[in-house]
DNA sequence: TTGTAAGCGTTATCAC
DNA sequence: GTGATAACGCTTACAA
């Protein structure tokens, strides 16, 4: 492997002029960095980012670290996220924790001994000690998609409060009275969240005795578990909100299994969409959240924390949700955009 | 930040006994590692893994470089990776070309000066530039998913060919006589090898003249559009045959649009699937690869060439492919697996 | 415009 | 069992 050192001995000057030229830092006459240029090139040399960085202080990259890399809302927003970095000359480390805080735990002190420059975090649980963990090694960190009881962080997320109410709103005044909902883990934000907007709208229209609301996890097969165990027994529902697309499918599979038609029999909405390119037919009604722009946005925030140049309060960034109504809910087959 | 070198003194030692103890290596006391641990968790030290891989010129990264994270294919292959190097004690860097030969380039230079221990590489054109480039500064290297013409390289793919003439037989069988396919790039080898095994089986079965195919991309858009291109006119094929998941969505979605019933007015079938938790309703009969041990295998034997404990050969590893009757061809509605 | 010297935080090597 | 020293490959700080 080439170094910086054959380089320079190469064309003839100093390691710190090749460094220069890599760099493009400082002046260089044209015709060193010419000498210098067909030394790198007749050696193949490639620099080592690793000395680069222990001696500059700066990696250039950041971590995004999130609970579930199947889910496609995940998938999107890893895209705003990796997009965003890439402009302002940042790469981008993706990890994956299922939701499980011991993984989570494990990628942030690798991803701090890896001394990235910036860390976004999709907390698995409401456990803040990867937060505090990070703030001890004053690395910046913007917390993504989910609030946290921890008070000194920036926050972008979703309306799940407000985006829960409007669906269940919609159900209720389609007639629905007996609506039930299958949210994510207790101890999720969101999850909670997506319930208590769904309660705020079940009490708002005296239908506070019908609320019928479980918590457990935010897959595919939990949406299927929990929907056959709801309507397993009597009261059952004639409209089933599920908390998540993953879910929803769940609820959807189960309810086709045990005999239920959607909409006919029961009418089924989502919280977050499943995107164009991987549906055939588009038949769930949703209030999907910008999940490019959360990534966006919060990349934004990190870098600029980073660079040292925003206000030093700490933001909460809160995005709207929008609504379609679909077949599932009796609404029409194709995709239709209605009031924000 | 709290190096080493603090950590060795508050606890009375020199810098490299915190390393053992750090690293678990050689010979330490009780006595020591306690004294250490607890000068360790008081300064809340973080060991610079950036010092570390310089000195010990090992990064324990792995990198995968393929063409589409919105593809579960690829979604699940990477899954299959990060699993298997974990399991040894490797990271994952992903980076996503989306089937670009410049940001192929640009992450291969990146990952170069970054060091990693080794590169599972899915190409995203026949140029092997990225292929010498990666070999000249000797970082192991393993092809995933894609042939190249490049002879010096380990290979894991699937049975491409092998499982287009499967698909394309099966449609034959059916007493389809006016097959079309729609493929991928003309330059990329998973689309010319499915392209070829449709080709042998209409061949083989006397049905030359009837050949219809075409070369595009493997997104829905493309699948849409190339679809909505063969039904536009004369004569018209009885079966379609899409060459990856998201072509097959697109070519559903196109033929719903402009009239046509699947599978009682065209038969579809395609290859690789959409996973069980991101669809409502397996509808399509398809072949699938085993992209989950794809992404395993790869993995074990790229850590097989880092450790240098393989014979020298390259090798060439070729899975087979799984057949799926459903729906979009006549089959029934509920998955079945059917002679492999 | 170019160069010298020192040091980033760790571990390999050798010594005790 | 433990430690002194040098070195990994680069860039910062200062000098010429």
């Amino acid at each position: 492997m080439a170094t910086i050192h054959n380089v320079a001995k190469l064309a003839g000057v100093a390691p710190i002029t090749v460094s220069r030229v890599i760099n493009n830092s400082g002046y260089i006459s044209d015709k060193t960095r010419k000498k210098v240029q067909v030394a790198i090139s007749e050696l193949g040399y490639v620099p080592n980012i690793l000395a680069r960085s222990l001696r500059s202080k700066r990696t250039n990259t950041l971590a995004l670290v999130f609970t579930d890399i199947t889910n496609p809302f995940f998938t999107i927003l890893a895209r705003g996220v990796e997009d965003t970095a890439s402009i302002a000359g940042f790469n981008v480390i993706f990890c994956n924790t299922d939701e499980s805080q011991e993984k989570e735990d494990n990628y942030i002190q690798l991803l701090l001994q890896k001394q990235v420059d910036g860390i976004l975090l999709v907390p698995a649980g409401s456990n803040t000690r990867s937060i505090k963990v990070i703030q001890e090694q004053n690395t910046p960190l913007v917390i993504l998609d989910r609030r946290v009881s921890h008070s000194n962080v920036d926050i972008v997320r979703g309306d799940s409060e407000g985006g829960a109410y409007q669906l269940t709103k919609y159900l209720i005044d389609l007639g629905h009275r007996h609506i039930a909902i299958i949210s994510g883990p207790r101890n999720v934000s969101t999850a909670e969240d997506r319930l208590l907007g769904y309660k705020r709208a079940m009490e708002e229209n005296g239908l506070k005795e019908n609320i019928q609301s479980y918590y457990g996890r935010f897959t595919q097969a939990c949406g299927n578990d929990l929907t056959r165990k709801i309507f397993s027994h009597d009261p059952k529902p004639t409209a089933l909100f599920a908390a998540n697309n993953l879910m929803a499918i769940g609820a959807l599979r189960a309810l086709r299994d045990i005999g239920f038609k959607v909409p006919d029999d029961v009418a089924l909405v989502s919280f977050d969409d499943i995107p164009e390119n991987l549906t055939a037919f588009p038949f769930m009604t949703v209030v999907t959240q910008p999940s490019y722009e959360l990534g966006k946005r919060a990349t934004e925030l990190l870098i600029s924390r980073i660079k040292n140049d925003s206000a030093p309060e700490n933001q909460e960034i809160i995005f709207p949700v929008e609504f379609f109504e679909r077949a599932s809910s009796g609404g029409p087959l194709n995709d239709t955009k209605k009031r924000i």
